[in-house]
RNA sequence: GGGCGCUUAGCUCAGUUGGUUAGAGCGCAGCCUUCACACGGCUGAGGCCACAGGUUCAAGUCCUGUAGCGCCCA
C-alpha cells in the first residue's frame, strides 16, 4: 500500500471492520486445544438499555487484554453475548408497541402491533408477547454491534449468544433440573420481598436502599396484667398494627428488662402479644421497644424467624389488605368484634391510605402518643421500583447457596482478582448471605421453569407432584408445551396437568454465560476447550450479582470456578465525581464522541483508566480523548516518515535490504542504545499485561513514543538520510534501528489503537499487525546501553532550550556547546558527536571537560 | 456503624520490592510556520506529595491515628 501524503484517521473505521470481518483476523480456531486458547466471558450488556459510555470504558479494558493475548499468539475465545432476557425488554415492549401481556388470552398467529402506541396498552398472549420482545431486542442487537464494530472490539462476530435464545434456554433449564435433581435448588412458601408494581419478587442482590421520608408513630400497648404500666414503641408503619405479633427490646435495655416475658394488647384489635427480647432491636431508635409484624420489613422476618412467632399477614400482592376475620384461630382479640370493626374500614386500602386512617384511630383511642415525628430513614426498594417493598409470602424457587457459603469463600480466594482489593467486596458479599437465593419472577420474557404439576381430581394443583422434561426435550415452555405422557387438552384438568406460570431470574440465566458461550452438553468439544475460561471482566458494581451467581453455578454444576481472573473496571464519573446516571441525566453517548474524535482516541481514554480505578469525563473538554486522538495522528506521522526513510534507498534491492535489515547492521552506539530502551519498555509493557495492567503498559509504550519522535527521532533523522561524507554503515545502522524500532511501536500500540496501528502497519507490511507477534526485548538486542541517551538528549535539550530562550528557530546556528561531566557522559557524547552537530546544527566545536555533574552551556552563533 | 478505595502542579492522573534534585498530559506563558506531523513542534513557569505522629542512614512510598471525598455492605 502506497504511504499517503497526509495520514488522516478519518474513515479508518469503516475500512478496517469491514476488512477484519472478512479476513476473519479475529476468528476462533476451535481446532487449538486448551492451553492454546484464551477464553473471555465477556459481559452480555442488556440490550433494551442503550449502550453508554460505561460500557466503551470497561469493554475496551478487555479488548486490549483479548489482543494482547492474540498476539502472544493465543488463540483467543473472545464471543459478544446480548442479555435481552427479562424485565427491561419487557417494559421497553409495553413503552414502544403499546401492549400489554395477559397470560390467559390465546396466541394470535396474525397478531400484528397497533402501528402508533394507544392510549390503552393491547393486551396480548404471552407467546405473542414473547414474540415481540424477540422482535425488538433483534434491532436493539444490531445497534448495539454496530457501535461495537466501530470501537473496534476483536470480538468474533460468529460467536454471539442472547440470553432468550434457545441455546440460553437450553442451558439455563439444564442447569434448573440437574440443581433440582441434587437437591440444591427447592420450592418453599417464604417470606419475600415484593415489588407491588412488577408484582415480582426482589432478590438481595436487586435491592437498594433509599433515604425516604417517614414518621415515627408512638404507640402505646396496654399490658395485660392488672397494675402494670403500658408499653410505648415507635414505627413508621401503623397500618401493619394488625399484622403486630410481639414487641421486642434489646436483651441489655434495662427500661425492658422488668417487662420481657409479660404481655400486652395491641390498640384497636385487642390481639395479645408477648413482649420480648432480640439483640437486634436497637436501643438508640425511638423508645427503644419495636413492634413486630408479619411482615413490614427483612428485621420483622429475622425476629419472626429467630423467636418462633407465629403469623398474621395483612398485605397482598397488591400493595392492599387482605381480608381477615377476627376471632377465628391467629386473629385471636380480646374484642372480636371490634377489632372486625376497625379492620372492615381498612380491608382493600392500600399500606398508604390504611396509614393514614390507622392513625386516625389511633388518635381517636388516645394510643397514639404525642404527634407523629418526621424522620429520613432506609427503605429497601427494587433497583428498578418507585415504591418501598413489601414483603410476602408465596410459592418460590430458590437455590441454595447459604448451605455453600464457605465454599464459594475459598472459590472468591482462588480467584485472581484484577486489582486484588475488589476480592473483598466478593468476601463481604458472601459473608453477608441472609437467605438462598431467588430464582423466580412473576414475569413473561424469561427462560420458564421446565416444570409442570399434576392437577387433583378436585382441580387443585398438587405442587409436590412434579412432572419434569427429560433433558433432550429442553427447551420446553410449560404453558404451551404439555409435559410428557400428557396432551394439551389435560391443561388444567383435574387429573391432568398445570404449567409452572413463572420465569427465571435474569441472574439465573446470565449466571451460565461461560456455559452458554461455550456450548456446554450442547457441544463437548467446544466446551472443553474454553471451560474454565481465563478472563471474566466486568464493572464493580455486579460482583455481587453477575460475578458471584457465576461462581455459584459454576461450583454447584462443575466443582470448579468458572474463570482464573476475573478483572473488574471502574466506572465513568463526571468532572464533579458524580457517577453517570439516566436520572442525573449526565450520561455520555459514545457514538457522538466515537464519530468526533475517532475510536482510537476514544480507546486511549479508556485504556488511561487503572483497573478498578474510576474515570472522569468531561463531555463539553474530553481532553484525554483529544490526547489520544494526536497520539494516534503522531503515530501515524512518525510511521510515514520512518517508512518514507526506508524507501529513500535507490533500487529495489536496497529497499528491501533496508526493510528486511537486521540487528546485525545496527552498528551505531546511539541506535543500539535506543534499541535497548524499547527493549525495556518491551519488557515492561510485557509485565504490565501479564497482570492485566493494559493502563500501565499504554503509559510505558506512550512516554517511550515522545521520546523517540522528540529525540530520537530528531537525532537521527540527518544521518537516516544518508548522503555527503557519511559513512552508508551508519546510514544503514539508523535506518535498521528506525525500522526496527517502528515495528515494535506499532504492535506495542496495536492493542490500543487497533486502527491507527493497522492503517500504518499496512504501509509496509503484509498481513494484519492483530495477528502480528507481541515484540520481545530478545528481537530488539544488540548490546547496547540504555544510559547512553540521557546525556546526549540533554544537550539537545539545552540546545533548543537556548533557542528558545533567545527566540531563535530551530534551525539556527549553535556556535559552541561547553559540556562538563563524568566519564561516561563524555564518552556517550562523544559516541554521538556527529548526530549532535547535525540535529543540533551546531557550526563551532562541542567541547568537553571533566566534571562531578553534567552542565552543559550553549553559545549560539550571530 | 463496618469494609474498601482515593487525597501528589490550577485540572486529570502516573509514581510496583523505601534510594539522588517528585513525573506526564491538559491548561497557562513564551517561542518556532523546521524538508513526518499547525488535527503540529520546542521551551518555560508551576508541588510542605491531605494532616499528625512513628519506623529507618533514607518515607510520596512502610506503620498508627485524624480529616475530607467516593463506593459497597449493614
Amino acid at each position: 500500500m502506497p504511504l499517503p501524503d497526509k495520514p488522516s484517521l478519518e474513515g479508518l473505521e469503516e475500512a478496517w471492520s469491514a476488512r477484519w470481518e472478512a479476513e476473519g483476523t479475529y476468528r476462533f480456531d476451535r481446532r487449538q486445544p486448551r492451553e492454546q486458547v484464551f477464553a473471555i466471558d465477556t459481559p452480555p450488556p442488556t440490550v433494551s438499555g442503550s449502550l453508554h459510555i460505561g460500557h466503551v470504558f470497561s469493554y475496551t479494558h478487555t479488548d486490549t487484554v483479548a489482543r494482547y493475548r492474540r498476539m502472544r499468539g493465543a488463540d483467543v475465545f473472545y464471543p459478544m453475548g446480548w442479555d435481552d432476557n427479562g424485565l427491561p425488554t419487557e417494559r421497553r415492549v409495553q413503552l414502544f408497541f403499546g401492549v400489554r401481556c395477559d397470560p390467559s388470552l390465546p396466541y394470535d398467529p396474525g397478531f400484528q402491533p397497533p402501528e402508533k402506541p394507544g392510549a390503552e396498552p393491547v393486551p396480548i398472549s404471552r407467546p405473542n408477547f414473547i414474540e415481540l420482545c424477540l422482535r425488538l431486542s433483534a434491532q436493539d442487537e444490531q445497534a448495539f454491534e454496530a457501535l461495537w464494530r466501530r470501537l473496534g472490539l476483536s470480538v468474533d462476530w460468529s460467536l454471539t449468544y442472547t440470553t432468550i435464545g434457545e441455546r440460553a434456554r437450553r442451558a439455563a433449564q439444564r442447569g434448573f433440573l440437574r440443581l433440582l435433581d441434587r437437591g440444591e435448588v427447592y420450592q418453599s412458601e417464604a417470606p419475600t420481598l415484593w415489588d407491588v408494581d412488577f408484582q415480582t419478587p426482589v432478590a438481595q442482590a436487586e435491592l437498594e436502599e433509599r433515604q425516604i421520608a417517614g414518621a415515627y408513630h408512638r404507640l402505646r400497648f396496654p399490658s395485660v396484667a392488672e397494675g402494670r404500666p403500658p408499653v410505648e414503641i415507635e414505627t413508621t408503619r401503623p397500618e401493619l398494627l394488625a399484622a403486630c405479633v410481639a414487641l421486642v427490646a434489646h436483651p441489655g435495655d434495662a427500661r425492658y428488662s422488668d417487662l420481657a416475658g409479660t404481655r400486652v394488647r395491641t390498640p384497636l384489635f385487642g390481639a395479645e402479644v408477648p413482649v420480648l427480647t432480640h439483640p437486634l432491636a436497637d436501643p438508640e431508635k425511638g423508645t427503644g421497644a419495636a413492634m413486630v409484624c408479619t411482615f413490614g420489613d427483612t428485621t420483622d422476618v429475622t425476629w419472626w424467624r429467630d423467636l418462633g412467632l407465629g403469623s398474621r399477614v395483612i398485605v397482598g400482592r397488591d400493595g392492599r389488605l387482605l381480608p381477615v376475620q377476627w376471632g377465628t384461630p391467629g386473629w385471636e382479640s380480646a374484642d372480636p368484634a371490634r377489632a372486625q370493626a376497625v379492620y372492615d374500614q381498612l380491608e382493600g386500602q392500600t399500606v398508604a391510605s390504611a396509614r393514614r386512617r390507622v392513625v386516625g384511630l389511633l388518635r381517636e383511642e388516645r394510643a397514639l402518643v404525642g404527634e407523629p415525628t418526621p424522620i429520613t430513614h432506609p427503605v429497601k426498594f427494587y433497583e428498578r421500583g418507585e415504591r418501598p417493598l413489601e414483603v410476602v409470602t408465596s410459592r418460590q424457587w430458590f437455590i441454595r447457596t447459604m448451605d455453600h457459603r464457605d465454599e464459594l469463600l475459598r472459590r472468591g480466594e482462588e480467584l485472581a482478582w484484577h486489582p486484588p482489593f475488589m476480592a473483598a467486596r466478593f468476601r463481604s458479599w458472601v459473608e453477608g448471605l441472609s437467605g438462598d437465593w431467588n430464582i423466580s419472577r412473576q414475569r413473561y420474557f424469561g427462560v420458564p421453569f421446565p416444570v409442570w404439576y399434576r392437577v387433583r381430581p378436585d382441580g387443585s394443583v398438587d405442587h409436590a407432584q412434579r412432572l419434569l422434561p427429560p433433558e433432550d426435550l429442553l427447551p420446553v415452555d410449560p404453558s404451551t408445551d404439555a409435559p410428557p405422557g400428557y396432551t394439551e387438552d389435560q391443561r388444567g384438568e383435574p387429573g391432568g396437568f398445570a404449567g409452572d406460570p413463572d420465569v427465571m431470574d435474569t441472574w439465573a440465566t446470565s449466571s451460565l454465560s461461560p456455559q452458554i458461550a461455550g456450548g456446554w452438553e450442547d457441544d463437548p468439544d467446544l466446551f472443553a476447550r474454553v471451560f474454565p475460561m481465563d478472563l471474566r471482566p466486568q464493572g464493580h458494581d455486579i460482583i455481587r450479582t453477575w460475578l458471584f451467581s457465576t461462581v455459584v453455578r459454576s461450583h454447584l454444576e462443575h466443582g470448579t470456578l468458572p474463570w482464573s481472573h476475573a478483572a473488574i473496571s471502574g466506572f465513568v464519573v463526571d468532572p464533579d465525581r458524580k457517577k453517570m446516571s439516566k436520572s442525573k441525566g449526565n450520561v455520555v453517548t459514545p457514538m457522538a464522541l466515537l464519530e468526533r474524535y475517532g475510536a482510537d482516541a476514544v480507546r486511549y481514554w479508556a485504556a488511561c483508566g487503572r483497573p478498578g480505578m474510576d474515570a472522569t469525563l468531561d463531555p463539553n473538554r474530553p481532553k484525554q480523548v483529544e490526547v489520544g486522538r494526536r497520539l494516534a495522528i503522531k503515530l501515524l506521522n512518525a510511521s510515514r516518515f520512518v517508512i518514507g526513510r526506508l524507501d529513500q534507498a535507490a533500487s529495489g534491492a536496497a529497499r528491501s535490504a533496508i526493510r528486511s535489515g537486521t540487528l546485525a547492521s545496527v552498528t551505531d552506539p546511539v541506535d543500539r542504545a535506543l534499541l535497548a530502551r524499547l527493549g525495556n519498555v518491551v519488557d515492561e509493557a510485557t509485565a504490565a499485561f501479564e497482570g492485566y495492567d493494559y493502563a500501565r503498559a499504554l503509559e510505558r509504550v506512550e512516554s517511550f513514543f515522545w521520546a523517540f519522535c522528540d529525540d530520537y527521532l530528531e537525532l537521527v533523522k540527518i544521518r537516516s538520510y544518508g548522503g555527503d561524507g557519511l559513512a552508508p554503515a551508519r546510514t544503514a545502522s539508523a535506518r535498521a534501528s528506525l525500522r526496527l524500532a517502528l515495528s515494535a511501536i506499532q504492535r506495542l500500540f496495536a492493542p490500543f489503537l487497533p486502527f491507527a496501528t493497522e492503517e500504518a502497519w499496512s504501509w509496509w507490511q503484509e498481513g494484519s499487525v492483530h495477528r502480528a507477534p507481541w515484540p520481545t526485548s530478545a528481537e530488539l538486542d544488540c548490546g547496547g546501553r540504555a544510559e547512553l541517551l540521557e546525556p546526549v538528549t540533554a544537550v539537545l535539550g539545552a540546545i533548543r532550550g537556548a533557542k528558545s530562550e533567545a527566540h531563535r528557530s530551530m534551525r539556527s546556528p549553535v556556535e559552541e556547546v561547553r559540556v562538563a561531566g563524568g566519564p561516561d557522559d563524555l564518552e556517550a557524547l562523544r559516541l554521538a558527536h556527529d548526530d549532535l552537530v547535525a540535529a543540533g546544527n551546531v557550526t563551532g566545536t562541542i567541547t568537553m571537560a571533566p566534571a562531578p555533574s553534567l552542565g552543559i552551556r550553549v553559545v549560539l552563533g550571530g
